[in-house]
DNA sequence: AGCATAAATGAGAATAATTCTCATTTTTTT
DNA sequence: AAAAAAATGAGAATTATTCTCATTTATGCT
C-alpha cells in the first residue's frame, strides 16, 4: 500500500507539477536512457528557456565530457526536442521544444548577452502567416518555420531582465 | 572638352546607373582606400544581397589574403556598411547595407543553402512595430532592430530561386 | 612630387568551437 | 547473466576566425 502511494506521488509530482521527467522524455523518443542524457535534459528542464552551450558546459563541468555534451545536444536535435540558434554575438544558444510551450520569438540584449523568449499576439502571428503564404507563392518556396528576432538593450540592471514581468 | 565629357559620363554611370563606386563609399566613411577593401566591396556591390564568407573567399582567392578578408569585413561592419548573420546551417552570411535598399528579411533554403532577401508589406511592418513597442514596455528594453527569418525549401531546381520574380 | 609616419597587408601561427576517433564502459536485448 | 549494440571519455583533428609581426602601401605634410 505504501509503495502504491509513493508511486502515485511520483506520478503526480513529475507529470502534473514538474512536467515530464527526463527519463520519461527520453524513453518516449526511443533513445536509450543514459546518465549524460539525463543530466543535460535536467538542466534544460530546469532553465526552461534559452541556454548557452557555454552555460551548459559550466553547469555540467566534470559530470559530462564536452564531446558527449555536443553529442547529446545533437541527439536531442535529431528527435526534435531541441532548437539551436545563434546570438548576434555568435554564441550558440539552445532551447528545449516542449509541447506545452507556445510558439515564440527571441529578444537579444547586446549588453549582457541575455536571450529572452517573447510571445507575440495571435493577431500578429495570423498576419505573419498570411505574409508568409504570399512569400511562398512569390519565391516558389515551402516555408516550414519562421522566427522574429529582436535586438536591443535591457535598460534595467542586466540579468534582471530574465525575471518574468 | 573630351576629358570633361568622359568625367561626366563616369559621374552619371557610377552615381546614377551603377550606384556609388567602392572608392567613393570608402572615402565617404573615412577609411583609407586600399586594394583589398576595393576588391571586397566590389564583389559585395556586384552581388547586392546576401553572400557567404566562403563565396567571398573563393571569388577573391589569391587576390586577398584570408586574414585580410576577415579584417576588411570587420572594418565594413564597424562603419555600418555590412550586416552579418548566420544561416541555420551555421554559415556566416554577409550583406551590404545600402541607403537605397529597403528594410528586409531573410528566407533560408535548407536544401541549397541559398539565402534570399524578402520584403514584407508596409502594413505588416507597421503591425510589427506596434508589437515591438509593447515588448519594449513589457521587458523594459530598448529595441533597435528586428529581423524576420523564414526557413524552408525552394521547390524549384536550386539556384533558380535567386532569380527575381 | 617626395618623405616620414601611420595604417594596412600577407603568411602563417594561435585560438575557440565543434566534430571525430577509438579504446573502454554502459545499456539493451536475449 | 551473457552477448551485442550503443554511448562515453579523453584527447586528437578540423574548421572558422583572430592574432602576430615583418613587410608593403596609403596618407599628410612640405
Amino acid at each position: 500500500m505504501r509503495i502504491i502511494l509513493i508511486f502515485l506521488f511520483e506520478f503526480f509530482y513529475y507529470t502534473l507539477i514538474m512536467g515530464k521527467s527526463s527519463k520519461q522524455i527520453l524513453s518516449e523518443h526511443n533513445v536509450s536512457i543514459t546518465n549524460p542524457r539525463i543530466l543535460v535534459l535536467e538542466v534544460l528542464l530546469d532553465n526552461k528557456g534559452p541556454v548557452t552551450v557555454d552555460e551548459l558546459q559550466n553547469v555540467l563541468n566534470n559530470k559530462v565530457a564536452k564531446s558527449t555534451l555536443y553529442r547529446v545536444l545533437n541527439d536531442l536535435k535529431k528527435i526534435n526536442l531541441l532548437h539551436e540558434f545563434t546570438s548576434p554575438e555568435n554564441t550558440t544558444v539552445v532551447e528545449l521544444i516542449l509541447e506545452d510551450r507556445a510558439h515564440h520569438h527571441h529578444l537579444f540584449c547586446s549588453d549582457c548577452g541575455e536571450v529572452i523568449d517573447v510571445e507575440l499576439s495571435n493577431k500578429f502571428e495570423d498576419f505573419l502567416a498570411a505574409e508568409i503564404k504570399k512569400i511562398e507563392k512569390k519565391f516558389n518556396f515551402k516555408i516550414s518555420d519562421h522566427r522574429v528576432e529582436m535586438f536591443g538593450q535591457c535598460t534595467d540592471q542586466c540579468k534582471n531582465c530574465t525575471t518574468d514581468s
